[in-house]
DNA sequence: CATGAATGAGTGTTCATTCAT
DNA sequence: TATGAATGAACACTCATTCAT
């Protein structure tokens, strides 16, 4: 199926194109005239692959989404619990260059959704998307006591994901405030909170 | 005797219309034509109070922050240390309707920072503003004794403002998700978990 | 009558702030709110004193070439024949900042009167002033035996209208070109190729 | 096969399109919109073949210029001197219809370049080039002997381009007074003026 | 399929003019 | 009479989209 496989690489280049154009010049700048050129073919082209400009910015959107789930995917392979949550999380935070581009693409689209009900349905589905993978995973930490007594599990996820959006928001907008480090000790930290006490510190209170 | 008009009025009506157009139907619906029509002003009046349209839209942004840092001040006059954060916390979170319109204007901008050096400018300053104002009163309940001794002030502000953003974001892209309640909740399980323990408590733990 | 006298002289305020703003900055830039400006006054004010901007343009372009006439009179007090020419030319010509600013005025209008049938009225009615005032005295030189035989006085009066705007172009366009005593030089070579020789120059001669 | 389009003869075809419009309704008629639909084509067609509409506009008088001076070299080949001067002064006055649409393009934009410091830069240009092409003749009449000794010769050229722009402005404004006879006259008495003394003159002199 | 020329609606902005005060 | 706010048409320009080649 080479017509299939070109279709897609195609396609490929062009949400490239665009994950190039957001970061750089933000999504004002991201024009369909901007996007051809960028990914160096002719205007007319985009056409063949998306029905129209909002799809491909959609879809440009959605696979950026699309990405970040497989890297969760492959970085819980074999683990389990929190050490499970961890993963996840270092791959949602916007921890380096790439993580950061997909934050810079979420953010850019955040404010366009606000009367676009079609973006606001991606934005709902993803949610719950990350929702479902994060909170199996906090579950699966309260099963194996991982978690402190008085932790929710509903809560901590909920807790999770508003410091995803908040620290991608600040690297957006004031990338020097949330340096890699700073991230994951706030990660960490909270983590620690939520962690069951271990045997050693149980001893160490009483 | 000329025609008087209150510039300040005429402005602030203007801004207004901004106001109502970015929730209903987001940034991109903002165009000068729309916000004259939603100001019952005609086209051409626009430029009278303004030079142009990034202008207004910048200053629509800033007068939204400028109200909420009036709200905190009146809410922590006569408060002191984690009484004051609290407060100012209350007048920054999306509560009520008033505060939703200005993260869903917030949010709206966002995205338009990424290669928009001015817009950048203003969202820094009011970072800053933000951060001085929570941070004085963070300070001050670490003098008071207010926090528990593993708490670092800078880090506690931090974890403030990453909050307000991870829940603006939130209000303006699933507002069922954060109701007013929940937002409370949150906001008051941070400030209990980093309180120095009570004397009770103290007593208790012994 | 003082208010006619208000009047006139508010008008004049008007007219002579075109003159500064055309030399300055072109005609392209003489909009009622800047010549408003430049004559300290309220926009509105100009419709009290000219029915439209047209008709301020065109009495600003009007004016400029009865103030050129008056000097005409003015200057010619007392000559006759050629040496009324001469002082006549010397008017006409942009021979000093005023007299460029006549010319820099009225070069602009010669692009607006394509099309603009009242401009060319304007246009053809000074035209035939000018003529009238220059060919009176042209024909006055012949009547004096001043002008050579071979001399057709309808020549020479065209002749002297073409320079002018000839030269007045060139101020205006080119104006190192075109300095005060190269103008001089050109219209006296003139002068003295059309007159009559002398006695003494006949006597050469022979 | 992409749809292939002649961009050079495009561009011409605006460029006609204003030269249509100047004369007929002037300069300031000449909107984008006028020229589109002047050339047939819809409003965006423009930003295809020029930047802006200054670039255009400047475009069609440069391009007025450079027929004229494409004229002048074929008019003077195989001719020297004084003939060659009278070729090139044919090419540059508005002896018919076309040379005339030239000179009221020209006119047309010598008010625009007060304040526009572009257009006054190719104004300069076309200056020069025309300076050049006329001296290089003039000074060849020179060495050919053609001229009178008292003739200098940057005062001869300077006359012609003088005589050029005087006698534009006339049949922009008064095309009646400078009939295609009358230009011709004047050329042709200013050549005879400044050429050297024949030898039957001479002896009918002495 | 790919091209890029063409379209025309829509944008921000400017402007001469009007008119309530 | 003077003011300057208000109007709305017109402007240059940009853009997503279409379509002949």
């Amino acid at each position: 199926m080479p017509k299939r496989v070109d279709m897609e690489a195609r396609r490929a280049e062009l949400l490239e194109a665009v994950w190039r154009i957001i970061p750089r010049s933000g999504i004002a700048a991201a024009t369909t005239r901007a996007i051809a050129r960028e990914a160096s073919v002719s205007n007319g082209v985009l056409s063949h692959y998306f029905p129209d400009k909002d799809s491909l910015l959609i879809e440009a959107l959605r696979t950026a989404y699309a990405r970040a789930h497989t890297r969760m995917r492959e970085g819980t392979r074999g683990l389990v619990g929190l050490d499970a949550v961890r993963a996840i999380m270092l791959e949602a935070l916007p921890l380096d260059e790439t993580r950061l581009v997909e934050a810079q693409v979420g953010v850019s689209f955040w404010g366009l959704s606000l009367g676009n009900e079609r973006l606001l349905e991606v934005m709902r589905t993803e949610w719950e998307r990350f929702w479902d993978v994060l909170s199996f995973r906090v579950d699966e930490a309260r099963s194996l006591g991982q978690l402190a007594d008085d932790v929710r599990p509903d809560d901590l996820t909920h807790e999770l994901i508003v410091l995803v959006e908040g620290i991608s928001a600040q690297a957006v907008l004031y990338p020097s405030r949330v340096p890699t480090k700073r991230q994951v000790e706030i990660l960490d930290s909270i983590l620690k909170r939520v962690s069951a006490p271990t045997q050693a510190e149980n001893a160490a209170l009483e």
